[in-house]
DNA sequence: ACCTGAACACCGTTCAAGT
DNA sequence: ACCTGAACACCGTTCAAGT
């Protein structure tokens, strides 16, 4: 029988995720990634194509652990429970994270996501001009607040006034999308 | 007469700059940076510290080109001049704007730019400890539209929607700041 | 004070070679 | 098919040396 081939595609990906966990996105070369596999540079190159596909790889793999809610949420709450996971999704890997921002969604595993924004949107009736637009602006602004998160950009502040932040944006992200309805929105307050 | 020094900090960081806009942050080596100057690599550092130093000093210089709106507009336009004339600046420095999101405005340039949209906020009356996270909220959603854009995630979508994303955030950021009052809000069509 | 030259430990990537 | 070894053109950065 043929040995096995010491490599393949995910166990590269593992590594070269580990070590962006560990020591950022500085610290995932070819020449570490590599190392870290007991193997030479060269041998990562039949499995992930160059250093740019690597990255590629890595953000499939984020985008790949963001869990869909169940459907028996509302889709207010689906949503909300949608922008949570993606945050959690930015804690665990900081260094690959803003990447997001930089790609458009054209990969199976980004269509995956945004699609159930999109299709959570269509649910309430939104009409499909601005379900898109909607879309990616409620993505924009749950990306946008993570990737300032755990780039460092909120660093001079206590964690709990970043969470207070966040949950501030839920609330606003409800509102957008559910605009206040006869007897419903802020307004009936002050009937 | 002591012979003029070759450089100095300014012409290093416009060297730098001009590279970051027409070759991307990847061109931005101390090797070509002093190319571009007919210097070693090696003088650039009396100059500007070290490459992360750089890379602070061109951050600086965006922030610096964002010019504060006329005190005679109203808070609300203000803020917008703002958002716009930040999403301007991304569209001149698209390389360098995406490390806006990793730092705090923690330079003297950064203060500048957050202050103006802190005086402008409290103007309105807003407690003091909203305004800070109004202004955190607020900032998060234009950089990180911005962001997107100049990195490529919108790629995929011609210009126009783009705009026309832009000015629906615009719209939203007005209606986010100026909760609807009696007589003025959306509910006022409707009476 | 300011810049250079040589050097070091890294990068990503190619190519031909081994098995 | 899969991995290695040698090599190339780059990186950032240090150090001692020149003026």
């Amino acid at each position: 029988m043929g040995r096995r081939p010491l490599l393949d595609r995910a166990g590269v990906l593992d590594a070269a995720l580990a070590l962006a966990d560990e020591s950022g996105l500085g610290a995932v070369t070819m020449h570490a990634v590599a190392t870290r596999l007991g193997v030479t540079p060269m041998a990562l190159y039949r499995h992930v194509g160059d250093k740019a596909a690597l990255l590629d790889g890595l953000v499939e793999r984020l985008l790949g652990e963001v869990e869909l809610p169940p459907v028996e949420l509302t889709w207010a709450d689906r949503l909300v429970a949608m922008a949570r996971d993606l945050r959690r999704t930015g804690h665990r890997h900081p260094a690959v994270f803003p990447l997001l921002l930089a790609r458009p969604a054209a990969t199976d595993e980004a269509a995956r996501v945004r699609d159930a924004v999109l299709h959570t949107l269509a649910e309430m009736g939104m009409e499909s001009e601005e379900v898109a637009q909607t879309e990616r602006l409620v993505s924009t602004a749950v990306l946008g607040f993570t990737v300032s998160e755990v780039s460092g950009r909120f660093r001079n502040h206590p964690q709990s006034v970043i969470d207070a932040d966040f949950e501030r944006l839920l609330t606003l992200l409800r509102g957008f999308v559910e605009p206040p309805s006869p007897g419903s929105g802020p307004a009936a307050q002050f009937g």
